[in-house]
DNA sequence: AATTTCTGGTTAAACGTTTAACCAGTTGTA
DNA sequence: TACAACTGGTTAAACGTTTAACCAGAAATT
């Protein structure tokens, strides 16, 4: 049988409490004492029981996990990254997580996350852009909730977030320095904050080198998704724009889309056309030539994302907070000096 | 404040017992009061406390579900989606899903899953290779456990497999269709059950059709992983055999590594070369011709292992089963008539 | 010397369920 | 008619912790 705490007591000869005084130290506790009970704990192996334990305090060890599953199936594992992070960091700090996907298109009757409905977690962590419809009924059941690379409309959120104006402005810069002049921006969807964000980097980089923001050279969104959505706006942008020489696309997927077009249609990268991403995909011998990248640490969004919520269900009164993780330039065979 | 179970019963004027009576169903009571109890308890919105009943039950309601970490963060995201069946049917199931990767190269000093040491599952659900070391240890903590997508090398455990045999069965058969003879078998690792399977039917389908099974076609080793291990099988098979038509790679990711070796060195695929993969990844408009393969319904397996391992969890008595679930000849445009 | 404060411990209640044991009434059976 | 067997319910113990309240003795303060 697996051994309580009663066990423990009795075999060291003090009392229950003094046990449990001793585990979660807090209360002081003679060293002698202390040294018994710590000694019989490990010769008997004893674990607390979780359930029993939350039972009196309310609660549970739990952190819920939240993304859709288009994300969560992306095949560059960018969210599975961000997840290990978590997992790691909840190991540390004595959570469990409990991960669990919604539908990208998450309305009225679909169901909230089980764990949510029954309150099995303290806290919940979502990661990247979630159904509106979704947060604002989360909302109602007071869970704390920390966002990883995702601005919600509503604020007050403690938020862990990548630096995409930076990245936007050093993607941008790097381009600047090799020469290039007309730069276009390609995103497939500027209502979300992180490529507004980039294409604010965008701008301020141009403007600061003094170079004209053309609008004809931004293209903030597409019907399509993904790749294709990447395919369809370098069609758009080419087809008018003959003079465009540098693509900074919003993320490595539609970076992806871009490069595909370029070669079908004949152009060379980077000879012809630069190209630069967003993301930090790995590098990949099928990208040919392997795709330049604003580099995004995401085991740390993960690891962040936990120890802010850890910390907020520890001391309460933390106040909405925002971290803020760097993001680095990596240099590839997709960007080169422009040649015209 | 979240109800409990005395304020139902007190509100529907009953003992708190009679509640749960009717909460599990455990006992006979009549329409009425069962009636006027489940009333309450829509109306209260009222969820049984987790903890609660897990400290009597004896039981978690928790699931734990292993894997290694580059299974988990493989750009195809095969055990992703093993995973996301999982976790779907344990919400049918009332089960919650504790994830957690291990090291690939785990070892004696590495320490097991949080969850398992302090028993805080109620049973395990393991996918994909895993280090051996790992399974021993595990066995002593006498967690009921299945397998999916590997074969441990002590048996008795309940299995969720791919029908491999069937599927090198298929693949060999369409590249004999298409009238290739010397067909190719490459893999990373033959000691994987999966990849010895795969093998055998390979080797079955060479014979039902009268063909030698030639031994030096049959590279069934790599000293590299991934996509590398595809180009170095590649190199070797074709440097020293020059009339290969078909080869049969052992994954999609092997299949990508020797189409990459055969494109880079002047073969066309399929003119010259016929290449099938193993595990049905995604059409992707980055392969050149799009890969014919082999596809596994990867959350049928996920679904499959979570009702196994629930069955076995409620009536105790189920023997140590084995389910095997098919797989399909998926054509692309990487396999074509043998012309030579 | 008398009082207060600190130290290191104990006792017992509480958390919210499940479930064995019991019981009164009703129905069925010899 | 007497008794057995159901039916639909109740009572109370148990699960394994945490923690407020208490306490005796030692140390510190007046």
């Amino acid at each position: 049988m697996k051994p309580t705490i009663k066990d423990i007591a009795e075999k060291a000869g003090v009392s229950i409490a003094t046990v449990s005084y001793v585990i979660n130290n807090t209360k002081s506790i003679s060293p002698e004492t202390k040294e018994r009970v710590e000694k019989t704990i490990k010769s008997l192996r004893y674990q607390p029981s979780k359930s029993a334990r939350s039972l009196v305090t309310g609660k549970t060890g739990n952190i819920g996990f939240i993304l859709t599953d288009d994300h969560f199936l992306r095949s560059e594992p960018f969210y599975t990254k961000i997840f290990l992070g978590t997992e790691f960091e909840a190991r540390q700090e004595g959570y469990y997580i409990l991960l669990t996907s919604v539908k990208k298109n998450f309305d009225k009757k679909d169901i909230l996350p089980r764990f949510v409905k029954n309150k099995s977690v303290d806290g919940i962590i979502i990661a990247g852009k979630i159904p509106h419809i979704l947060i604002d009924r989360l909302a109602s059941y007071k869970i704390p909730t920390v966002f990883v690379d995702y601005v919600p409309a509503h604020n007050g959120y403690p938020l862990v977030l990548i630096d995409n104006i930076d990245g936007g402005l050093q993607a941008t810069n790097h381009l600047i320095q090799l020469g290039h002049k007309n730069i276009a921006f390609v995103s497939s969807d500027v209502e979300h904050p992180s490529f507004s964000d980039r294409l604010n980097g965008y701008k301020q980089a141009l403007e600061q080198a003094g170079l004209p923001v053309k609008s004809n050279l931004i293209l903030p969104r597409s019907a399509y998704e993904g790749r294709q959505a990447g395919i369809d706006l370098a069609a758009r942008l080419f087809t008018k724009n003959k003079d465009v020489t540098a693509v900074f696309a919003g993320n490595d997927t539609l970076a992806i889309g871009v490069m595909y077009y370029l070669k079908t249609n004949g152009y060379r990268i980077p000879d012809d056309v630069s190209v630069i991403g967003f993301d930090g995909i790995e590098a990949d011998l099928l990208l040919d030539p392997p795709l330049s990248t604003i580099s995004v640490p995401k085991v740390e969004l993960g690891v962040e994302a936990l120890k802010l919520l850890a910390n907020s269900l520890k001391n309460k009164k933390t106040l909405p907070k925002k971290i803020i993780v760097p993001v680095e330039l990596t240099i590839r065979k997709s960007t080169s000096f422009c040649k015209s």
